[in-house]
RNA sequence: UGGGCUAUCGCCAAACGGUAAGGCAACGGACUCUGACUCCGUCAUUUCCUGGUUCGAAUCCAGGUAGCCCAGCCA
């Protein structure tokens, strides 16, 4: 009866990824097949490497599972490493939280986690090691001072007056650095490349910064701190990564990566960067700050609100692994900026869920019904399947009765051409239970209908008639005696989608109507579900028990994605 | 305006000189105890534009055009 659709359940099936056959090789691996067959490489190790800044979003997952299944495709290995070389920006909650994300998507298939932190030592050598060979040097140039002889991108830099300090000096300097001799800005080391490089990037970058913070995890140890071009391809080589898979916005940086793992003199064989695309999906909102300003402001309820799409929110809303390995698998690798749209999304999951979770009855805006005909007093009870796709989910009872539950909209009473549901005079099926004819309804002084009428048909009893009689409406039902009043949320888009998710001044137009309450009636089947626990509530979409709200017996549900329709009211009122 | 990258259906995306896959969306129709699912069908004579090479070009060449990224002691 119960669904144990549990996470680490999930979890551990990750791990088979899909059987989906494959048409073509995307460019990543084909490059990659290019540097095994050319010797370049005897193996594959990867590796995702986010900063714990903030919240892993859907964009992320598509790093994360393309770096996973490109290890696995080549019986490689996959390592999680947090990339924590600036302590201002990092939190140790983060960490928690990136690996609670990661582990959901690929379960504990990957090594790890590590971190930059931890080859701290190592970097320091490799700097040292540059600054031996005459290949970095310490500048006593002020950040300012450093953009202006940096140059800008129709003309070239100028070289730093401190470019051509001895070895010997650049030695004691940089030792002093480390030792806290300097304070914060007053000298950086630098690798000494070429001031006149149309590449900005390779316009003597800075190596090491001077930062007199506690880090998260080497505490006070170091108050210099690498930059991320120096540190990212060390910490790769470190870990004996050979593909680092990064975005495009990297592409310039390229040069200086493989500058850096060529001369610090360590690695025989270092890794190679290539690039792809980010995942954007339309009209939703990924930047850190602007979820941050959501947050804060209240418009959303924290950084797993339902309506975001950071992966805490996506799982809490109900999305699967097996859904958003789907969908990063069906949009492909590409180096094209692009956009996917959001129906892809809500495709993974339809189709994940369909056959995964029960269908049930729950009326989201009921109107009673009561049927004439039906004793008084009279109580059955009608067993019906969980879902029609696959028995393995078993049945459930339901009981009927005299009055029952309906949805407002299942009722007209001047109903438009081609109504299918219950108006006057017409006979519809109440699902798996009996035929009912709409007799009459009753109003209140407003006209708002309070109650139906029906008649039944008791040869009907199981939902077909003996004389063969047709019906072309099947609507659900709840018993009104037994049904469990629980509240339901449904979701809309956060963003106007309109207007679009950015103004230009920065502020973001939000969907005032982005979340509904209804208060809900549903069969006792559903008030017992767990949190986290999914659902189809029949022609009403897919839900799940929002892990956040719900409290031991009484669920809260939210809507993950409704069904598709190609229903549409004549438009009323 | 210098450098880097990218342009194939509404949205993703294949095609690697041999005559435009596939998915999502949409739209018809069949089926249906979910207006769902499923099933069938429609949906690029043309690949940003203009020339060129070739028996043959989305793919090669030349010249344009458009979009994205880069001037943090962020990653």
């Amino acid at each position: 009866m119960g669904t144990e659709n549990d996470a680490a359940k999930r979890s551990a099936e990750n791990a088979e990824g899909e059987s989906t056959e494959k048409v073509s090789r995307n460019f990543i691996e084909m490059e990659i097949d290019k540097d095994l067959a050319e010797g370049h490489y005897t193996h594959v190790k990867t590796r995702f490497p986010p900063e714990p800044n903030g919240f892993l979003h859907i964009g992320h997952a598509k790093s994360i599972l393309l770096n996973y299944h490109i290890a696995k495709e080549y019986g490689g290995e996959f390592n999680l490493r947090f990339d924590d070389t600036n302590p201002t920006k990092e939190k140790g909650e983060y960490v928690d939280a990136i690996v609670r994300d990661v582990r959901w998507l690929v379960g504990d298939d990957f090594n790890g986690p590590y971190f930059a932190s931890d080859y701290f030592d190592k970097m320091y050598e490799a700097a040292v090691s540059l600054i031996k060979q005459g290949k970095a040097y310490v500048s006593d140039l002020s950040a300012d001072e450093i953009k202006e002889y940096r140059g800008g991108w129709n003309d070239v830099g100028k070289d730093d007056p401190n470019r051509d300090r001895s070895v010997e000096e650049n030695l004691d300097l940089f030792t002093r650095m480390k030792n806290g001799e300097f304070a914060d800005g007053e000298k950086v080391l630098r690798a000494k490349i070429d001031m006149k490089a149309a590449n900005i990037n390779m316009r003597d970058p800075i190596l090491y910064r001077i930062a007199h913070l506690s880090h998260q995890r080497t505490g006070d140890k170091w108050c210099i701190y690498p930059m991320y071009d120096f540190a990212h391809p060390l910490e790769d080589a470190f870990e004996g990564i050979t593909h680092s898979l990064c975005t495009l916005e990297f592409e310039d940086h390229r040069p200086l990566y493989n500058w850096v793992v060529q001369n610090v003199n360590m690695f025989e064989n270092p890794p190679r960067q290539i690039e792809f695309a980010k995942l954007y999906l339309t009209n939703v909102v990924t930047g850190k700050r602007y979820i941050k300003r959501l947050v804060e402001d209240g418009t959303v309820d924290g950084w797993d609100d339902p309506r975001l799409v950071t992966i805490a929110a996506l799982r809490r809303r109900g999305y699967t692994p097996e859904s958003i390995r789907r969908f990063v698998e069906l949009g492909g690798i590409a180096k094209a900026n692009s956009s996917t749209d959001y129906a892809m999304l809500e495709y993974c999951i339809r189709d994940d869920l369909k056959v995964k979770v029960p269908r049930m009855y729950a009326v989201l805006d009921p109107v009673k019904v009561i049927i004439d005909n039906y004793p008084e007093g009279q109580t059955e009870e009608f067993e019906v399947p969980n879902n029609n796709d696959n028995e393995a989910l078993g049945t459930r009872k339901v009981t009927f009765s005299r009055e029952l539950y309906i949805e407002r909209e299942d009722f007209m009473e001047v109903p438009p051409r081609k109504y299918f549901r219950l108006f006057p005079g017409n006979e519809v099926r109440l699902m798996q239970a009996y035929f009912v004819k709409c007799v009459s309804c009753e109003k209140d002084a407003d006209g708002n209908i309070t109650a139906i009428h029906v008649t039944y048909d008791p040869a009907s009893r199981g939902g077909n008639s003996p004389d063969g009689r047709k019906v072309k409406g099947t609507i659900h039902w709840v018993n009104a005696a037994d049904a469990v009043p629980v509240d339901v949320r449904l979701y809309n888009n956060l963003i106007d989608e309109e207007k679009g998710v950015y103004n230009e001044d920065g502020t973001m137009n939000i969907n005032p109507d982005s979340m509904e309450i209804r208060h809900a009636f549903v069969e006792p089947a559903v008030a017992a579900a767990k949190p986290g626990e999914s659902f189809q509530f029949v022609r009403n979409g897919f839900f799940s028990a929002d892990p956040k709200l719900s409290q031991p017996g009484k669920p809260v549900f939210g809507r993950i994605v409704s069904l598709k329709s190609s229903f549409k009211l004549p438009k009323t009122k």
